[in-house]
DNA sequence: GATCTGTCTATTGTCGATAAAAGACAAAAG
DNA sequence: CTTTTGTCTTTTATCGACAATAGACAGATC
């Protein structure tokens, strides 16, 4: 096969929820924009829709015929797209695997393993190259650096650096910014799993990648916001990985982002600081434990 | 064609420089190891040696027939790697053409352009996506972010976090470490340069990478040190591009330079920082004023 | 006259194939 | 017994091909 059709596939699956709560679709551009697929896409979905029994097409006129039930989705395995299939295979290798630091790391095996073509894993390393988990010699292997607490020191280091930058030129965000709502968006769910933690602590991991991210936006510098990815990756699989006393550090974690909340919304500098510090050193010392 | 032979190729040139001063070559593996190329490279070049007479080669004995001649290297042209022409070529296009910043990028266009594959071109462009200047639209086109003075003043953002935070760390180094020596000869390049500023003025380029990529990595972090690929790549097709009054800014250059170097041997971190602001403050202005 | 649909073309993402280059191993030479 | 060579296998770099997806344009519809 030359491309995968998981865009169609997503895309088909999502239009299914909207299925369930419409009579009738709006226009192909319309759909598209709301999709985020091109009126291509957009016209095989309807086609499907249309050969399933669940939409009567002609022209403008899109009327469902009967609710979407399970069976009309795509399997969720089917709709991911083939990178992230590649990197979920790989991050549980090297991190739940036995690979030590320093192993190479074989294209061809890869590609077999997963069963794709070699192209394909050879864009996902070049692309994974600048998380500086591996590294290429050229002509040759690539070479696994491993997931090391040299690793995690230096990776804090870094973003210690870049988002007490960003936290303080958060306070100099216009008033009417969007970030500011944003901001109280993202409080109002700390509080809501706060109050439900038990049941709701592994929310945490989500909301921390939309709280940190958004800070470090305020920096305005396409590379620090850049270098977010590489934290973010990381403290992803990190939490799916480690779960000893998720819920005491989670809520750990929340309590110290609802006063860094409030130190930015005060604009004092001196309080920004040190909330942000305060946050910092206890997210590395978790990632450090897990390492250890 | 499957992969191009410049490796030989290139390894084959430098193999006649070695020819030219000694009558008989050593073992293949010693060889291989002298030009950074394996075995089976080795062996591919000794044949062509002795095709066009160059040596007498059975077994152990390797001995040079006569001197070669300008006729005998391959032509620098195809010396290159791809990636080497992609990037130049690449590089041409959007600091020379008249490339606006939204533009697109087509990835069949480029690789008819420069005559090769397209998956040479989209391995090129992925890699080249960390320095900021494109970005990828997913399922559709690259977009050109281009030159601009934001690129600029964003990059020097980050550099000037990082520098200063090297260089600081440099102080720490221990005394019998590599880079102190390196500082030496670094230092003496410059002294050199600067007696014959005239005719020299051009090889600061290459001393100005070599000098800053030493003090990057005195951070002893991956991240840092990697930066710097972005940053030198800038400069490096900046001066290519931008040679008015290169003279009198690259003398001032090695001036503050020598001013830096001497504070990180006092080892005085508030001479250290002052020298690092002082140079890294005029570097930014160059490289903005060639924007403008 | 603005938006939608039908149709057609262009580009991207992925594959398998192939030459170049790396690398493994045993026999030969010192 | 260490190093070198001869031979063979494996892996990487690059290409062209093709389905999925994006995108362009003219005629149809409101």
């Amino acid at each position: 096969m030359a491309k995968q059709n998981t865009v169609f596939k997503d895309a088909f699956n999502r239009c299914l929820k909207l299925l369930e709560q419409t009579a009738s679709l709006p226009s192909e551009p319309e759909l598209g924009a709301a999709l985020g697929i091109s009126r291509t896409t957009v016209r095989t979905i309807l086609t499907r829709l249309e050969e399933v029994g669940l939409l009567a097409w002609e022209k403008r006129r899109k009327i469902v015929l009967r609710k979407p039930v399970a069976a009309d989705y795509f399997p969720t395995e089917e709709t991911d797209s083939l990178s992230e299939i590649i990197e979920r295979s790989f991050m549980r290798r090297i991190l739940a695997g036995g690979a030590e630091p320093g192993m190479q790391i074989n294209e061809l095996e890869l590609a077999r393993e997963i069963g794709i073509g070699t192209t394909s894993v050879r864009e996902f390393l070049i692309r994974f190259s600048r998380f500086g988990l591996i590294e290429k010699r050229p002509n040759s292997h690539w070479v696994l650096k491993g997931f090391t607490r040299d690793f995690a020191l230096e990776l804090t280091e870094v973003r210690e650096m870049f988002e007490l930058r960003s936290a303080a030129a958060f306070v100099h965000l216009p008033e009417e910014h969007s970030a500011w709502q944003e901001l109280d968006a993202i409080e109002a769910v700390h509080h809501a799993i706060l109050a439900d933690i038990e049941s709701r602590y592994l929310d945490f991991s989500e909301l921390d990648e939309r709280f940190h991210l958004l800070v470090h936006r305020a920096s305005k510098n396409r590379f620090v916001v850049d270098f977010y990815d590489v934290i973010a990756i990381v403290f992803h699989y990190h939490y799916q990985w480690n779960k000893t006393n998720a819920r005491e550090r989670n809520a750990r974690a929340l309590e110290e982002h609802l006063a860094y909340i409030s130190a930015l919304r005060s604009r004092d500098p001196a309080r920004i600081e040190h909330a942000c510090r305060q946050h910092l050193k206890s997210a590395r010392e978790t990632l450090l434990q897990s390492i250890n």
